[in-house]
RNA sequence: GGACCUGUGGUGCAGCUUGGAGUGCACGCCGGCCUGUCAAGCCGGAGGACGCGGGUUCAAAUCCCGUCAGGUCCGCCA
């Protein structure tokens, strides 16, 4: 006899159900039972696949380091207290986006890297809490047309070397507004239609309905979504809709097409007339319902873009089996703050404004687009990316834009600063993320399940204990007093 | 920071709405019998203060409050 074994404490048998904190708990015996051994085979392939493509490419891989220094921008970093230098830390990098720029001032023209990243951020089923992986690249010289059709190619070599899917490219492309008026989201998964109707216009203009005029003239707008045999769903499910669109600052209605007539909060209210036209709008029929949402233009979009996801997942419009991906494009390069009005950089501070300095100077920052881009599959973004601004001049009207003074970028980011008065060659990137494209090739509604020992949902190590708190000798090495929160 | 869902023998569940003896299902475990195996079959058995603390009640797995743990989402993620 080698070994022996207690009691397991679940069935290795492959198809048996185990509640997640036990897997995460017993990961090796998780492991042992096979579908997650086979995910992360497949995730050491999709590695392989990558590296061999891109070398191919002529991409060079280049590591960056893990030490680095902390970014003012973005998530919350890890922090590594420093036992040489009291008080002062390396971070963990968020991204190598840095690095990379800098490696484009340096020369190498193409880089991709299978990078690790390291986020201290709230965890969504599709977003590991603490590290997640990128293919990130970088090309000199390039625009955002060379950045697509690398990525199209490296996608559909993931696509056919992982899996009997197809694909096929160019991928089509939506703009933002697009995708947001559409599918009532940046990330619209386009397996199924059920796209969202615009009635500010048509029904909305014509209504004598209060609702629907005084919204019009507060620049509010009106739209609808069909749900499709959603005319006997629970008095509740509209409620519900109801007082969703009232937490948004919005109004939601209804209208139920029975087939003994037309039921719904909006029925009463509206003339027949104009329910046939909104029905006729949505494209609805008989036993559909329709959700009709008021508001303001995002509010409202995001608000049905939910239900369009919901409805899609609850009636399996969504082909399991299917890839659909989608360039978003042209991204806001500003938004205003909700509260205080004023402008801040709605994504990467360091994208090109489309239009350069010119629509800096002279165009409304609200009308001012990045080139800035998402690759979308199946409602899940699996990557973001940009022309980016190599030209300090350019730099310092987009700050200056969002309230920052130009000792602002010399202070926050002077390795780039720096780098950038040396002749940097315009150069563009982006970082399709690793796991994520593993989730989607293998059909897992959660990143855990691609990934041998992840943390759950609250960042915490069940296997190994982490975070865990250190001794008072370890505390001292490094200068750190803990303070607990007051309770 | 917030909302919601879940927590019942080793595992996965049902029971909770409408309070009335810890009752049930499937798997596992222990013992016996049978057997040419291949997800075996038959018989018997052990194992649970229903996450934890408080409250309401004659009576709480069940209702209420708090707390802990796990999950989903909002905020967040340049």
């Amino acid at each position: 006899m080698l070994s022996s074994a207690e009691v397991l404490p679940f069935p290795v048998e492959r198809d048996s159900e185990v509640g997640e904190e036990n897997r995460l708990r017993y990961r090796y015996l998780d492991l042992r039972r096979g579908p997650l051994a086979e995910r992360i085979a497949r995730r050491a392939r999709l590695a392989n696949l990558v590296r061999t493509h891109m070398s191919g490419r002529g991409f060079l891989e280049v590591q960056t380091p893990i030490l680095t220094a902390s970014s003012p921008e973005g998530a919350r970093d890890f922090l590594v207290p420093s036992s040489q230098y009291p008080g002062e830390f390396y971070a963990l990098p968020q991204a190598p986006q840095q690095f990379k720029q800098l490696l484009m001032v340096g020369g190498i023209d193409r880089y991709f890297q299978i990078a690790p990243c390291f986020r201290d951020e709230a965890s969504r089923a599709d977003r590991s809490p603490g590290e997640f992986y990128q293919i990130d690249l970088e090309m000199a010289f390039a625009t955002q047309e060379d950045v697509f059709g690398e990525v199209e190619q490296l996608m559909e070599a993931i696509v056919s070397g992982m899996s009997d899917k197809t694909t096929s490219t160019p991928f089509p492309r939506l703009t933002f507004t697009e995708a947001v008026d559409r599918f009532g989201t940046d990330k619209p998964d386009l397996r199924f239609g059920l796209e969202l109707v615009d009635l500010t216009g048509t029904v909305g203009g014509r209504t004598e309905l209060p609702m629907f005029a005084e919204a019009i003239s507060a620049g509010h707008v009106i739209r609808a979504l069909r749900v499709p045999g959603g005319f006997d769903r629970p008095r509740k499910w509209f409620d519900a809709f109801g007082e969703d669109a009232k937490k948004a600052a919005c109004t939601g209605t209804w209208l139920q097409l029975d087939p003994a007539g037309v039921k719904g909060s909006l029925a009463r209210r509206l003339s027949d007339e104009e329910v046939s036209s909104i029905v006729a709008a949505a494209g609805a029929g008989s036993s559909d319902a329709v959700l009709v949402a008021v508001g303001p233009r995002s509010k409202v979009s995001g608000l049905l873009g939910e239900r369009r996801q919901r409805i899609g997942r609850e009636l399996g419009m969504a082909d399991p089996g299917r890839l659909e991906f989608v360039w978003v494009v042209d991204f806001p390069m500003f938004e205003r703050d909700e509260t205080t009005g004023a402008w801040d950089f709605a994504h990467n501070p360091f994208s090109m404004p489309q239009g350069g300095l010119e629509s800096l100077q002279s165009s409304d920052p609200g009308e001012i687009l990045a080139y800035q881009y998402d690759l979308v599959c199946n409602g899940i973004e699996l990557s973001s990316g940009a022309v980016r601004n190599h030209r300090p001049d350019i730099m310092e009207a987009a700050f200056a834009i969002a309230g920052y003074g130009p000792e602002r970028i010399r202070t926050s980011f002077p390795s780039l600063w720096n780098a950038f008065h040396y002749g940097p060659p315009p150069h563009a990137g982006i970082a399709p993320g690793f796991d994520r494209i593993l989730m989607v090739l293998e059909e897992q509604a959660n990143i855990r399940e691609v990934i041998a020992f992840p943390l759950n949902q609250s960042a915490r190590d069940l296997l190994m204990g982490a975070p865990s708190p250190v001794s008072d000798v370890q505390l001292r090495d490094v200068h750190l007093k803990v303070v607990p929160p007051a309770p």
